[in-house]
DNA sequence: TTTTGAGTTGTTCGA
DNA sequence: GTCGAACAACTCAAA
């Protein structure tokens, strides 16, 4: 092996900084321990292509963590310390770099990922061993999936009691603020070796550039973060309760992708919602509790996922392994382009594929849609979600999904089959939310905006509209649909099998 | 061990 | 038009 680039004295000795799903300086317990060191930090940051286990973040999430990164590496050279980027399995890159470098210790925040805690622990490991102190912390999760159990010591498969005996467990710990400046390590000038730089990480879309709108609505970030929880408490967290389910307003947090690529930790999330319920309600407020509820269930899908690490791949439920899905390439090429004639879905699939993100309500709609309507297997529209979504996560994506097809724990019933014309109607009244992403049929007044099929043909030829060219029927009919999806769960039911 | 109460998000039908 | 019941039992969590 070669020896060390840098000679440096041991009491020198810099730390190593690894930032992976934790991309901010604030309410970071990783980095809060390598400053407390007062030793030179090293920041660094490993794109892993390589490793199979891993599963590749989809190409709306590696737009992202583009400009995640890019805003990680302005903050820590304002406090005077690079980023270091670098390409590879980590297995290999870190123990380099601490040979190199003469690192004493290396910190970093956990992960949740069957295959990312498989190879952190072997890392750990194999660091220990040749004498490197090493560190983990949770930044990710209000409490750790192994901690909540229930009063008999099991993993809980129910939100309300999961998140009951959670919050039993203790007070969430306030965040640490950001530290003003960051002790540079004596090599800092010079890149070291292997590093490249953020373009080399190749995240960006080539041609076409598909993300130009994101650009436009999106600040990856954690100044973006901040910016979207201030909005949140200051314009819409009051009425959240119902607020939360009309697309057709902006009355969600947005937080989803910058909690997902860590530019903001669930602890600051709490604490800022609980600051702002005492100051403006002076009391539990509903509308904060719901807002904190839906962090809870971010923690329970974690809790999922460890409890069922291929959570994104196998029916929790294994009643599901033997449900009739269609093959249906054709319908499927629809729901994903926002073509199965139902305005609601259409809306959300075309936002989704043109901002990256889909409000929640949408989400449930949407993948109702894909797996009662159209039968076919949720693994594929978690696999769509997981490629568009800018916020795609293993744990929420996953349990979603599981939920929606009733597969999951504690899964909605399988005769909740979500009406697409009634769930436009109750959530988006006007039909602003279907006019901004189906622009063909804005035309329509608001009676038959989410039932253009049955619009009287004059109305439809003032609006400019022929079904079937600029806008397509209903590629299946709604009540025939329910009943062959009825049909279909029924034959899995227990008592079907016994 | 057994029992009991409860479980994010809906739709349709019939009175 | 509104409202309650049915949908179909099942599993989980706690006493």
């Amino acid at each position: 092996m070669s020896e060390p680039s840098w000679d440096t004295k041991a009491e020198d000795a810099p730390v190593l900084l690894w930032f992976r799903e934790d991309l901010r300086l604030a309410d970071n317990p990783a980095l809060a321990e390598a400053v407390s060191r007062n030793r030179p930090i090293i920041a660094i940051y490993v794109l892993d292509d390589e490793t199979a286990d891993f599963r590749p973040p989809g190409a709306a999430a590696r737009w992202w963590l583009h400009g995640s990164l890019k805003a990680l590496a302005a903050s820590l050279a304002e406090r005077g310390s690079p980023l270091h980027l670098f390409r590879g399995s980590a297995l290999a890159v870190i123990p380099r770099l601490v040979r190199q470098t003469g690192a004493a210790a290396i910190f970093w925040n956990r992960r949740y990922g069957a295959a990312e805690r498989a190879a952190d622990g072997k890392l750990k490991q194999e660091l220990k061993a040749s004498g490197v102190e090493v560190q983990s912390f949770n930044g990710h999760l209000l409490f750790e999936p192994w901690e909540v159990e229930s009063k008999t010591g099991g993993p809980l498969k129910v939100f309300t009691p999961f998140w009951r005996a959670a919050r039993e467990l203790r007070e969430v710990p306030m965040p640490v603020a950001a530290p003003a400046s960051l002790r540079p390590f004596a090599g800092e000038d010079k890149q070291l070796p292997g590093s490249v730089t953020l373009e080399d990480l190749d995240l960006l879309p080539k041609s076409p550039n598909w993300a130009k709108e994101m650009e436009t609505l999106w600040q990856p970030g954690e100044a973006g973060a901040a910016a979207a929880l201030k909005r949140f408490l200051d314009d819409a967290v009051e009425g959240y309760g119902d607020g939360r389910n009309r697309p057709d307003k902006r009355s969600t947090s947005r937080l989803s992708p910058h909690l997902r690529a860590g530019e903001i930790g669930p602890r600051q999330i709490w604490h800022a919602t609980r600051l702002h319920e005492q100051a403006h309600c002076g009391h539990s407020s509903r509308d904060h509790e719901k807002f904190l509820s839906e962090v809870g269930w971010r923690e329970f899908s974690y809790h999922l996922l460890f409890q069922s690490p291929d959570l994104a791949t196998a029916n929790f439920q294994k009643r599901f392994d033997a449900f009739p899905w269609r093959d249906d390439g054709e319908a499927f090429r629809a729901w994903t382009r926002g073509k199965t004639g139902y305005p609601i879905v259409d809306a959300g699939m075309r936002e989704l594929w043109r901002t990256g993100w889909m409000h929640n309500r949408v989400r449930m709609v949407t993948a109702s849609f894909l797996i009662k309507h159209l039968l076919i297997d949720w693994r594929r529209g978690e696999e769509w979600f997981w490629d568009t979504l800018l916020d795609a996560d293993p744990a929420n994506n996953a349990a979603s999904w599981q939920w929606v097809a009733g597969s999951g724990a504690d899964a909605a019933p399988y005769f909740r089959i979500f009406a697409p014309v009634l769930q436009g109607e109750k959530f988006d009244p006007k039909g602003d939310y279907v006019r901004t992403y189906v622009p063909e049929i804005a035309g329509l007044p608001d009676q038959w905006i989410h039932k253009p099929w049955q619009a009287p043909h004059p109305i439809l030829a003032r609006a400019g509209i022929t079904l079937g060219k600029e806008y397509p029927l209903p590629i299946v009919d709604h009540d025939a649909a329910r009943q062959r999806a009825l049909a279909a769960f029924k034959s899995i039911s227990t008592e079907a099998a016994s």
